[in-house]
Formats: structure tokens, C-alpha cells, sequence
DNA sequence: TTTTGTGGTCATGTTTTTCTGACTTATTGT
DNA sequence: ACAATAAGTCAGAAAAACATGACCACAAAA
């Protein structure tokens, strides 16, 4: 495992890592979507085709986790939670676009 | 139930695929390096730390089937091959340009 | 002649990611 | 009472990505 560096964070590409936080499966379908507004996890579950919810799950906790994503939870009683874009996650909006144009 | 489609193509988001493909192992930082000058194979490995043949042969064989890297052959007699950035290659720069500003 | 270097491929493992289906807590609808 | 919606969790299986070591052709150096 080569392990030479105290630190264990070989990061020699600093686009490496958010790159892969990025490129999971349906994270950059749930960015796109939550630019166009606030988005709940039963709708992407049917907005995003073939998406199942153990994988949305882990997408919605990782975008959070990297601070993309805003959770809040709007209602206790029928219990109610949104993800919105943070200020990070639409900084993030020019390269999506950018990335698009290309693709 | 995972809403089943006929048409098995769901790419609902441009940024997915280019996404995917950019952010496999090695990939970043092959980029990167290639955005300073050619790269070969064997200095590549020797570069990326922790690196292996199998996954850096796949990963610039990938970069060139996207049309990232272009691939010539400049010696036949001392093999020598040199991967370059190409025209969509170089169009990427300012993409990553502004990852790493956010990284 | 054996080793070194370049630029890989191949078969086989291991690890990570993704998928499936069952289950949970609580509320509203029939 | 029973089913449905919301927002998930959990265990296990399948698929994809990544790593390892052997091997190949060819050339040059020791």
C-alpha cells in the first residue's frame, strides 16, 4: 500500500477528490435538479429513472456531507424534509454548466 | 418498484457521463500533468504514487477514447509514445481550473 | 547473455459501488 | 382496520472499478 506519508491524504490532484464526491451515480442528475429548486426524496425517486433508494439515499447524505446540499426538515407532523442547494453547491453551478457544454 | 422503461437509455443529465469518465482512478492527475507538456506511460507510473499499469493502460486509453488525449506513436525503433492533450482536452483547463478553486 | 527499459496485455483477485427486497416510524386516507 | 405515502435503514447480492503478478515483443546496455 505504499504507505510513506504521515498524512494519509494522497492528494497530489486537489479536482480528484470532488470529482469522484461528484461523478456517483444520480449526484449530478440530483444537483441539476435541485438548481431548478428545492428537491424531497420520494420525487427524485420517480423523477430519476431506474434510481433506487438505498443509492439515493447515499447521494443525498454525501452531497450534504460535502456541503452541496441544504437538508431541512419543513414538517414533523406528515413529516416533510427538502434538499436545497448551499451557497457551495451553486458555485458549483458555472462548472456544471461549463462540463455540460462540453459533454 | 424502480419505475421499469423500455428504452433503456437514461441520460437525463449531459454532465453525467463526462463526470463519470474524468473522475476514474488516476484520471485527474493525468489530466493534469498533461495539461503541462506530453505524458508516456512509464514516467506516469513512476509520477502517480501508487500507481499500477492495468488501471493507468485503461485510464489513458479511456482519456483517448473520449477525445481528451491524443495518442502518437514517435518512435518505432526505441518504442516511444507520447500522449497529448487535444483541442477538447484543452477546453477542459478552465473546468478544472475552477474545481481546484473549490476543492 | 542476462538484465533493463518501453509499452503494454491477460487472468485472476480484491475492493468499492450499486442494487434488491424486507423492514421501520409516523400520518393520512378508505 | 387496512393500505398508502413519506423518508428512510439494513443485510446481502451483483456489478463495476481497481490491483497484482505473470507474460510478450522489441531494443539497448552490462
Amino acid at each position: 500500500m505504499t504507505t510513506k506519508n504521515t498524512t494519509d491524504t494522497n492528494e497530489t490532484c486537489p479536482a480528484q477528490s470532488l470529482l469522484k464526491q461528484l461523478a456517483g451515480k444520480y449526484k449530478p442528475e440530483v444537483f441539476r435538479l435541485a438548481v431548478e429548486g428545492p428537491v424531497r426524496f420520494s420525487s427524485l425517486l420517480k423523477q430519476i429513472e431506474g434510481s433506487n433508494k438505498q443509492t439515493l439515499s447515499v447521494a443525498l447524505k454525501e452531497l450534504e456531507e460535502i456541503g452541496l446540499l441544504d437538508k431541512t426538515v419543513i414538517q414533523l407532523k406528515p413529516l416533510h424534509i427538502e434538499y436545497n442547494l448551499s451557497e457551495k453547491g451553486k458555485s458549483l453551478i458555472p462548472v456544471f454548466k461549463q462540463l455540460e457544454g462540453l459533454a
